[in-house]
RNA sequence: CGGGGCGUGGCGCAGUUUGGUAGCGCGGGUGCUUUGGGAGCACUAGGUCGCAGGUUCGAAUCCUGUCGCCCCGACCA
C-alpha cells in the first residue's frame, strides 16, 4: 500500500476526550475516529490490525477443532425470557439494547450469544456421538455501558470473538476448557501481549470455574492481587486472602459507650482508642431481587474490612433463590417512603430488630442477616446500640440473632495470600481482554436443550463459553507498547510490517530505489508500506513513528551507493547498509516474528 | 441517576466577567523557496459561535428553556 492513497490522516493535537495514551494514539494516529459516545469507526488501517488479531485468533481456535459461525445479532427476547436473564439485562441499570418490532413483538440487540447457541446447540446436538463440540465467532456484540470510556477499551459496541462448547460430562468440559486456556495464552502470546490468567467472578453470565486474561496496564480498570512468586493472582472481585489478625479488646464487661457524633469507625476509634479491628459494621442495604422482591439486608463486617459487592451479590443470590439485581445502601427517603421510622445509621448492630420493619409498605418484612468470617470470628467486639450516638463495648455474638456466614470482604494487598502465608498479596491494574467459564448446565436447563446420553437417557448439555474481546485487545496492546512518539506494534498485529520511506521522492535515484524495494517486500509476502508522498522527510518519519510500524527502511541520502537505513521502532536501533542487506534483514526479523 | 465542566471553521483553543457584528495555532488549497525529524514567505477557501425563544438600536457575550458531549461519583454511614 502507497501512503498517498491510504487516506491516511494523522493528528498533531491531542483529541479533547481521550485521556489514555492508547486512546489518544489511535486516533492521532489514524486508526478511530469517533461517531458517538461509546462508538468508532475502524478506519482501514485499524481494520487491518483487527484482521490480523482475529487471523491469530482463528488459527488457534481452528486447529482445536472449532467451528466458525455466525449468528444473528438482533435477538428475540423469547429465549432470553427463558434463560431468566431479559429482566436483568434491559429493566434498571440493564446493558442491553432492545426495541420492539413493527409487529410489537421485543428483541434485543445481542450483548452476548449464549441463549441463541443453547437453542440451537439443542435443535442440532441430538446425540452423545455428537460431542463434544465447540462453536465460535467474531462478531459485533453491542452493550449499553453506563459510562463508556477510554476509547475502545469500554465501548457501546465493539468486536468480540465468543465460543460455546458442548460436553456429555463434566470431564469432557474441563478438558476443553483446559485447552481454551491453552489456546488463549497462546493468542495472546502471539499478539504481543503479556497477558495473565487469573481467578474470575462469572458475574452474569453464570457458571463455575471462572479465568479472566489480564493485559497489566494501569490504565486498566480491574484490580489484581497477585502473589510476587505468581502463585496466585485473581480478580479483586473474587480475590480470597487472610485477614490480619484482629487485636483483642481488654477485659470487662459489656456496656453502653456514649459516642456523640462518632458515625464513622474512624471517629469511633479516634474517639475511643480503639482498633478498626476491634469493631463490627453494620451495612443497612436493600437488595432488588429478580422476582421482584425488595429485600433488606443486614451486613456486618469487621471494621478494618471493606465490603465486596461481587460476593455479596452473590451470596444475596444464593440464599434468596433469585438473583439480586442490585444491592444499595438504604437512605432516610427510603425509608420515609416506606412509611418506617428512621434508624440510627452510624449505629446500627447486627441485632437491630426486624420490628423496624414492621410497618414496610413494598419491602420484605424481615431482614437477611449475612456476616463476614472476619466479624463472626471476634469474641468480643464494639458495635453500634441501634440507638443514635450509641455504641456498645464489649458485645458478643451469643446475644446477636443467627448470621449467614459468607465471604464478603474484599482481599487487598498487604494481606497474605491463603494459598501460602509467606507471599503477601499485591495488587496491579488490568484490562481484561478474555475470560473463560465452565458454564455447566445453567442454560442447557433454561432452555431444555438436551441429548441423549449413552444410555440412552435425556441429559442436558454441557456447556463452556470463551470470550475474546478483539478491538478491546487491540488498544490494549497500544497501551502496552507505546512511547512518547507513538504506537510500537508488536510485529504479528501491526498493520504494515514495514514501511519503505522515500526521504525525498523528487530524487528519481532515491524513488527507483524505494519502489524497487517495496517491490521486493511485496513479492516476499510482506505486508509492506510505501510513504511516496511529496512530504519533506521529517513529516514521514513523525508519521511513521506515530503509527508504529515495526520496521522502516529509508531510502535517503546513500541512495546513489545503493545503501539505505534500517530502523526498528520499538528500540529505535538503526543501521545503514546496502539495499540487499536491509531486504534480508528485514526479512528476516519480520518472518522470524511470525 | 447525582456532582462538575464544556459546546466558537476539519482538530486544539482564545474571545463571554465589562454586549458593538469573530480571532489564534494546527490542518486544507495555490504559487515560489526549502528538502533527513512535523519548513519559510505570500495569497486563499472555510464558521447562521449546539439549538429555540427572550432582553436590546445591536447578542458568541445577558436571561429562559432545550439538546449534545466530556470528566468524577454511584464505597458501604
Amino acid at each position: 500500500m502507497r501512503v498517498s492513497r491510504l487516506s491516511l490522516v494523522t493528528l498533531r493535537n491531542v483529541p479533547a476526550d481521550a485521556e489514555i495514551p492508547s486512546h489518544q494514539l489511535l486516533v492521532r494516529g489514524g486508526y478511530i475516529r469517533r461517531v458517538g459516545p461509546g462508538l468508532y469507526a475502524y478506519l482501514p488501517l485499524m481494520w487491518r490490525v483487527l484482521s490480523k488479531i482475529n487471523t491469530i485468533v482463528r488459527d488457534e481456535l481452528d486447529s482445536l477443532g472449532a467451528l466458525e459461525t455466525l449468528l444473528p445479532q438482533l435477538q428475540p427476547a423469547e429465549p432470553w425470557e427463558r434463560s431468566g436473564r431479559w429482566q436483568g439485562y434491559t429493566a434498571g441499570e440493564g446493558i442491553m439494547f432492545h426495541l420492539e418490532d413493527r409487529q410489537g413483538r421485543q428483541v434485543g440487540l445481542g450483548p452476548t450469544h449464549e441463549e441463541i447457541v443453547t437453542v440451537l446447540a439443542g435443535d442440532l446436538l441430538r446425540s452423545y456421538k455428537q460431542l463434544p463440540v465447540t462453536l465460535y465467532q467474531i462478531q459485533t456484540k453491542f452493550r449499553d455501558e453506563i459510562r463508556p470510556r477510554f476509547g475502545l477499551m469500554r465501548s457501546r459496541e465493539f468486536i468480540m470473538k465468543d465460543a460455546y462448547s458442548f460436553h456429555a460430562d463434566e470431564k469432557d468440559l474441563e478438558k476443553t476448557y483446559a485447552l481454551m486456556a491453552g489456546a488463549y495464552a497462546r493468542i495472546f502470546k502471539r499478539c504481543g501481549l503479556n497477558a495473565v490468567a487469573v481467578d474470575a467472578d462469572s458475574g452474569a453470565i453464570g457458571g463455575a470455574a471462572s479465568q479472566e486474561f489480564m493485559v497489566m496496564a494501569n490504565a486498566g480498570e480491574d484490580l489484581i492481587l497477585s502473589t510476587p512468586d505468581g502463585s496466585y493472582a485473581a480478580n479483586q472481585e473474587k480475590a480470597v486472602s487472610l485477614p490480619s489478625v484482629a487485636e483483642t479488646l481488654p477485659p470487662g464487661e459489656e456496656r453502653n459507650l456514649d459516642t456523640p457524633g462518632q458515625a464513622t469507625i474512624e471517629d469511633l476509634c479516634a474517639a475511643n482508642g480503639l482498633s478498626p479491628s476491634q469493631t463490627v459494621k453494620v451495612l443497612v442495604l436493600l437488595a432488588r431481587l429478580d422476582d421482584g422482591r425488595k429485600q433488606p439486608l443486614l451486613v456486618s463486617l469487621r471494621g478494618d474490612q471493606e465490603l465486596n459487592d461481587v460476593k455479596l451479590t452473590n451470596a444475596v443470590t444464593q440464599r434468596m433463590g433469585s438473583p439480586a439485581l442490585e444491592i444499595a445502601p438504604i437512605n432516610p427517603e427510603q425509608l420515609r417512603q416506606q412509611g418506617l421510622s428512621p434508624l440510627p445509621f452510624g449505629s446500627i448492630g447486627p441485632d437491630l430488630e426486624d420490628c423496624s420493619l414492621q410497618d414496610v409498605r413494598s419491602w420484605e418484612k424481615r431482614f437477611v442477616r449475612l456476616a463476614d468470617p472476619t466479624a463472626l470470628n471476634l469474641d468480643r467486639f464494639v458495635c453500634g446500640a441501634n440507638s443514635a450516638d450509641q455504641h456498645r463495648w464489649g458485645a458478643t455474638w451469643s446475644s446477636m440473632p443467627a448470621q449467614i456466614e459468607a465471604d464478603l470482604r474484599n482481599a487487598k494487598a498487604g494481606d497474605r495470600s491463603l494459598h501460602n502465608q509467606e507471599q503477601i498479596l499485591e495488587e496491579r491494574r488490568g484490562i481484561e481482554v478474555g475470560h473463560i467459564f465452565q458454564l455447566g448446565s445453567k442454560y442447557s436447563d433454561a432452555l431444555e436443550a438436551r441429548f441423549t446420553d449413552k444410555d440412552g437417557k435425556q441429559a442436558s448439555l454441557l456447556m463452556g463459553c470463551y470470550g475474546i474481546g478483539i478491538s478491546r485487545l487491540a488498544q490494549a496492546a497500544v497501551e502496552q507498547h507505546h512511547d512518547e512518539a507513538g504506537i510500537c506494534w508488536p510485529v504479528n498485529i501491526a498493520p504494515f510490517q514495514v514501511i519503505v520511506v522515500i526521504a525525498n521522492v523528487q530524487d528519481s535515484t532515491q524513488l527507483d530505489l524505494g519502489e524497487s524495494l517495496y517491490g521486493s517486500l511485496q513479492s516476499a509476502g510482506v505486508d509492506a508500506l510505501l510513504d511516496d508522498r511529496s512530504e519533506r522527510a521529517g513529516v514521514k518519519f513523525k508519521d511513521a513513528d506515530l503509527i508504529g510500524i515495526p520496521w522502516r527502511i529509508v531510502v535517503g541520502r546513500e541512495a546513489e551507493a545503493g545503501r539505505v537505513e534500517v530502523v526498528e521502532r520499538s528500540s529505535r536501533s538503526n543501521s545503514t547498509m546496502s539495499h540487499q542487506d536491509a531486504l534480508n534483514s528485514v526479512l528476516v526479523a519480520v518472518q522470524g516474528g511470525t
